[in-house]
DNA sequence: AACGTAGTACTACAGATGGAGTGGTGTCAA
DNA sequence: TTGACACCACTCCATCTGTAGTACTACGTT
């Protein structure tokens, strides 16, 4: 098992475009090799098998879908009204949506959860985390609505985000944007 | 090509549970022959090829996933008040994940919509029609609460499913029962 | 400065799997 | 008798895994 750790995090990222772009099953050793331009059999070297790579995307992709820690402590002096609110929540959506090929990469990891335990064991502990940590940022915001109102927004989000990326024909952009006004607007005044 | 409709069917309902099972890349010919328990060969006789497949069962998936027409019937008589809506949607979020692999199909089939234009419409068409015949019934109930109500509800609710079918250990049932009323609750009062 | 060693990059190969597509034969019913 | 279909068999082809072996590079030692 090679241990440089640059290459080891190229081929774990470029193991998140090719789960995007071919789907779970897709992800081979063979295909990582040839989305991180190295010579075939590198992969192989780096994971003890598939079950270890799937493990290893599930601990890292979060790591590229969390805005980094400066972003979110300039959310954190800013979040004092309700509009302002409303703009994290579109930047949310932006950016999730600007990292395409990773929120399409956690889709499929989630599906190829329901196979492997271990990967399903990853995943939950982040997601779990990343939702009590929206809860507490919520919470230190002072603003109004519990903490269903922090979890049903973040319920809707997320599948407007899966409708965007998947069948964006469903929704309009300005249908979107509205939604996610609403949304906000009815989480804060419940 | 074969046009014996009820073998068909049987085809098409098996590669469904191909397609949850195994995930989108693993749905093949071969996969679907044994999972309907026919002699190898037969679904190359039943489908020009993959792309063909997938659209097939874009068009059947949600034959499957929405009630009887019976079911709709008795619903329209019914809904009248906040709490016999609470209780459809409760229904509604256990008899989609009682059919399992018919839900985890459809998510599969999105994503892989991605990489399939003809896919692509047919659910785009599909899903529109959905949404859009919730957003009618809701009408007419004379409940209060306008489309975007609706529509947030139906996002929640669906990410909702997707929590509890792929990582189950987020929320916990009393939660998830929760979480429905409190949908429930504020789209309606909004 | 020469040498040795460890870790890694790179190459090549063996072995195996599994799927697509098609042609042919048997069967049944109109 | 004919046509549609079920069933079966076979060929061709595309990949993938795992590993063995070689080449390179950096670093420490003497």
């Amino acid at each position: 098992m090679r241990r440089n750790p640059e290459r080891r995090q190229a081929l774990v990222d470029a193991a998140i475009e090719v789960l995007a772009r071919e789907g779970a099953r897709g992800l081979t050793f063979r295909a990582v090799d040839v989305e991180a331009a190295v010579p075939p059999g590198t992969a192989s070297n780096y994971f003890a098998n598939r079950d270890d790579l799937f493990t290893q995307v599930g601990g890292r992709i979060y790591e590229r879908l969390l805005p980094d820690e400066a972003a979110i402590a300039r959310n954190q002096e800013g979040v004092q009204d309700q509009t302002r609110y409303a703009e994290l929540m579109h930047e949310l959506v932006d950016r999730v949506s600007a990292f395409n090929s990773g929120y399409l990469a956690l889709l499929e990891l989630r599906l190829e959860s329901t196979r492997r335990p271990e990967l399903r064991a990853v995943l939950t502990k982040r997601i779990r985390e990343d939702i009590d940590a929206n809860i507490g940022y919520h919470a230190a915001s002072g603003l109004p609505g519990d903490s269903t109102s922090v979890v049903l927004l973040y319920l809707a989000l997320n599948w407007l985000i899966v409708e965007r990326l998947t069948l964006p024909d469903i929704f309009t952009e300005p249908e979107v944007h509205e939604l996610v006004e609403a949304a906000v607007r009815r989480s804060l005044n419940a």
